[in-house]
DNA sequence: AAGTTAATTAAACGTTTGTTTAATTTCTGG
DNA sequence: CCAGAAATTAAACAAACGTTTAATTAACTT
């Protein structure tokens, strides 16, 4: 599965042949059918193994009463930012799937995982509103921003790489300082979007 | 090349068959191989054809002398958001190319065309900051937040219906309330981001 | 240690893939 | 109107695909 997400990741789905998962795993062809039925078992397989993590992570954040609404957003950008990092082949497959709609009921179940994610930083930025920390913002389009910021520079490595002025070969996600950068920037945008400035 | 679009969008380039491509689009199955020389000659054609537009665009904003910094930046999101809204379909096959690195060469080059439009956003949030008209952001990626937040709405019909309580088979990209909507995010979020409070 | 189950293998299966061939039809210029 | 070029076709091509089979090896169980 090591294996499965990072040719997935390169490749896609449909590019990965199971001859080319079978030999990169050092396993004979007919083990993958063995294990998991068929190839897209395999794939349905691995996405379920992985994607309910972030689900946990940002419904404990919202439940925990001791964080202002600001402090939500901010850790649920670290928490979003550091599992991308931790992770970025696999977070590739998942953009694919998102994308590409040919398996229906995989793309769905997909689909169903990133919206519930949205209806939760969704209800936090509309309670911060109603406190009236926030300004009136658009807030599905926020959270848009905030995932679509960090998916746009998880996109590809060499892009990273020359936006940055680094070595064609240096892997940015392994970077700390890259890492760093990103969350502060995210920080700062959402900051200056939504937070009311009191001191005048 | 309609039909092209339309099935790489949905299937991705190597889930989509010729024989499929044929069959849509009325004609034998030899004739793509004759008139583009092979599969993937027909995408590089069709790349090519479509990707320099947003280029000229850019460059033009950026050179127009009557705009000012945050002017600029207002026409980029405008003439970004319209231009995704018109193709929605080709604006996935080419996210789909840069998530997927198989075509090496392909690959390289939708990356080299999204690093100079990325270079051009930069420049005029650089001279901003010199300006003293901008806060000291971080350029690059604004232009992520910008450009990431449209792919993520542009990724998914369905998602995109669920986050705004619409049917499930409506078209958001053709509801001009919609893209309205968008924009005037994008634009609120990269005032707030960027232009320094004069007025205490 | 024998008997049963599970794991692993190489080979073959039928499809489907992108591409090419060779024959035929349509178009075109003199 | 008719030669020659261009366009179009159905059929065939080899290669690659996901999957299955049947045989062999390894691992348990009593």
């Amino acid at each position: 599965m090591e294996v499965a997400v990072e040719l997935f990741a390169t490749n896609g789905f449909e590019g990965t042949s199971i001859r080319q998962l079978a030999q990169r795993a050092d396993v004979n062809i007919a083990m993958i059918n063995y294990y998991f039925g068929s190839k897209e078992k395999l794939f349905e397989t691995l996405l379920e193994q992985k994607a309910s993590y972030m689900r946990n992570r940002i419904e404990a954040v919202e439940a925990d009463e001791s964080l202002t609404e600001i402090e939500k957003l901010d850790q649920i950008i670290e928490d979003y930012v550091v599992r991308f990092f931790s992770q970025p082949e696999f977070h590739r497959v998942l953009q694919q799937e998102l994308l590409v709609s040919q398996r229906e009921q995989l793309h769905q179940n997909v689909i169903g995982l990133f919206v519930k994610n949205t209806q939760n930083v969704v209800a936090i930025i509309e309670k911060g509103i109603r406190k009236k920390q926030f300004k009136k913002v658009d807030p599905p389009f926020v959270f848009a921003s905030i995932i679509g910021t960090i998916n746009q520079v998880m996109q590809s490595k060499i892009m990273c790489n020359m936006l940055l002025n680094k070595a064609f070969d240096e892997n940015p996600y392994q970077d700390p300082l890259f890492k760093k950068r990103l969350i502060q920037h995210l920080k700062q945008m959402v900051h200056a979007q939504l937070l009311i400035e009191k001191d005048i």
